[in-house]
DNA sequence: TTTAAGGTAAACATATCTGTTTACCTTGGG
DNA sequence: CCCAAGGTAAACAGATATGTTTACCTTAAA
């Protein structure tokens, strides 16, 4: 008899889920393994089975971390109704929701970066490669608009967002701005 | 006799220098304070003295980052012969030098509501003073402009800065776009 | 000359952190 | 039945962290 309804052991998962919530919640450094191992309901010796060093199990929430990005950013993309210009508005409308979020701590990666930089190297590629595939998500989506540079449109619309996040990380207040449609005006300006 | 020539004693700027540069190459918690007072050349008793916690140096040393960004600032800001548009784009030219030198670690008050955000509430004041005084320093740029909504341009420009600041510090890549011209775009749309 | 302020150096106390090891438990398939 | 895989619980080791304390030094002013 095979097997095929989980395949994957859940201990890893609790451990991986467990250190997420409590590293962008507290921070790397300040979020102990005793803690993370209570949290996940597992014992120390499992832990370190899995993950031989914390830093090994920082890079794989950074990872775990871009898939509950990206499934979240799929329930946008795949939308069959709607236009590639609609979808990056979209994202725009729903980072506004989750900036507002009182529990939001901003960017994971942003974060490890500032507690790691020159310290941890694959811990800075996770971080690197985070962002890299964020900016790609973008570029697919102002190359499907019909931008001649989208390139540079990507970037541009990912420089809101990313400063929306610091903002909001650091000030908590409520955004003085549509930047929805600052987006929008931004595409309008790019494409004429 | 009255002297007049050097009234604050030398050692606390020590402190708060060497702690400053520490910080922000290495980040906060992973920054002992044995190394910063091996750095300020400075026992470890003398710095007690003036800060009787790390928290209480970290708080200072965010305050002395504010100073630092102001007197840079000021080179631009004191110039006579330039409007204030003029140095709003000043600023941004600055900036994208700042960000690309690859000694760029991302904003201090960032970094730190990343490590303590919800752990010391002196420390998270100081962020979101920092982050207020950078927007407000803006806004009367904007406010002298002539713009009806001084606030939202300011923010607007604002949201760009810390959104380059972010890209940078985690990819280290060069940008893409001309961000200057951007922003000049931006204050055009936002004056007509 | 005395004295007080400010400093150094280094041992010390205490806590906490990462990571290891030992001993034991549970459970499902051969 | 048994036994290996995977797990728990908890003591342990070693490094490192923040702070404290003790003893001593230097210097400038009263």
């Amino acid at each position: 008899m095979i097997d095929n309804t989980a395949p994957e052991p859940t201990k890893k998962q609790q451990i991986v889920e467990a250190a997420f919530k409590l590293f962008k919640a507290r921070g790397f450094y300040a979020t102990g393994v005793d803690l993370i191992m209570q949290t996940a309901n597992v014992s120390k010796r499992t832990l370190y089975k899995y993950f031989p060093t914390k830093n090994d199990l920082i890079v794989a929430v950074l990872d775990y971390y871009r898939t509950t990005v990206a499934e979240h950013l799929n329930q946008i993309l795949h939308q069959k109704d709607i236009t590639s210009r609609g979808k990056i508005l979209a994202i725009f409308e729903d980072a506004k929701q989750w900036f507002e979020d009182t529990n939001f701590h901003g960017c994971l990666a942003v974060n490890a970066m500032g507690e790691f930089s020159g310290k941890d190297s694959a811990i800075e590629n996770s971080c690197i490669r985070f962002k890299r595939w964020e900016i790609e998500v973008l570029r697919s989506l102002t190359k499907d608009i019909g931008s001649q540079q989208p390139d540079e449109l990507a970037y541009k619309l990912f420089v809101l967002l990313e400063g929306m996040s610091s903002i909001a990380q650091v000030t908590k207040g409520t955004c003085p701005v549509d930047m929805t449609a600052m987006a929008n005006e931004i595409i309008e300006k790019h494409l004429t």
